[in-house]
DNA sequence: CTTTCTGCAAAAGATTTGCAGTTCT
DNA sequence: AGAACTGCAAATCTTTTGCAGAAAG
């Protein structure tokens, strides 16, 4: 048996394996950087931090892996802050609260969502994989603001 | 009293008007168009809708508008199939599944999820106004088949 | 060896912005 | 009257694509 740590990316690799994907090193760049935790890259920021982990990455190589783990169901774009768009990792669950006003995003706990997956799951027949529940409000500095941000 | 029915964009008017924002064809054309219950709209369907309702709206104008919306609470930007914008309507929740292969898109039943919002806000003390719940998997047709579309 | 993937640069689209004129309040 | 809003067209940005060469299996 070995004694070595698994790669934190190891799982997103095997994935795309069995999908019948080649893994080469600008691919496994864009892994590592969703492995290490990071949350709402832009296509940018992920260019950005795969390319100090391997630096001839080109910026179409980086959208096109994005569309496939996107694919693959491992990540999902949204809109971010600024209507840039913004990739988070949705594998297992992903939920957060953002300000309407001031953009301030807090995460939550994923157990308290899980069991809403399987009942979801029940009433459509879906194989559900995973999920992003997204709650809008005013955070508690905001609330005693009236007026939107920049009008 | 009157026996006037409320028009459907009334409670959005108020909302314009409560953020102290003028009400102007061209934003009374967008509005209608959310009020009349249709979801997963992209900028250029805002346009063409709200044309049929008042000819000369621009597209600027709807850019503008769908901001404004969005700020305010009432909408938000999604990435739709392929790869374009669309502005769902989020106030009081709104809640389906996508399949991650064919990208059907099922809507749920707003009831089950209504507490959640409640939760949320105690946890966090955010005053929750709306929800997007999004839940990623494949649908029955689509659980037959491995391989992801267009790899 | 074959097929898939890559980087580059060009092309295509989508969104934003400046501005002069118009319209709410 | 004054501030806010509009349409248009230009400018800007983001994303996609064609292609010849490189690399994974």
């Amino acid at each position: 048996m070995s004694h070595l740590k698994k790669a934190p990316e190891a799982g997103l690799l095997a994935r795309l394996r069995a999908a019948g994907c080649r893994i080469t090193p600008p691919r496994r760049a864009v892994l590592q950087v969703f492995a290490a935790g990071a949350q709402h890259l832009s296509p940018d920021d992920v260019l950005a931090r795969a390319r100090q982990l391997h630096p001839r990455v080109g910026r179409a190589t980086v959208y096109r892996t994005l569309d496939l783990l996107t694919r693959l169901g491992v990540t999902r774009p949204l809109y971010g802050k600024d209507g840039r768009s913004c990739f988070t990792r949705i594998e297992h669950g992903h939920q957060h609260v953002v300000c309407s006003r001031c953009d301030r995003v807090v995460e939550l706990k994923p157990d308290p969502f899980l069991r809403l997956a399987r009942q979801v799951a029940q009433r459509t027949g879906f194989a559900v994989h995973s999920q992003l529940l997204e709650f809008y409000g005013l955070c508690r500095a905001c609330q005693r603001i009236t007026q939107p941000t920049g009008s």
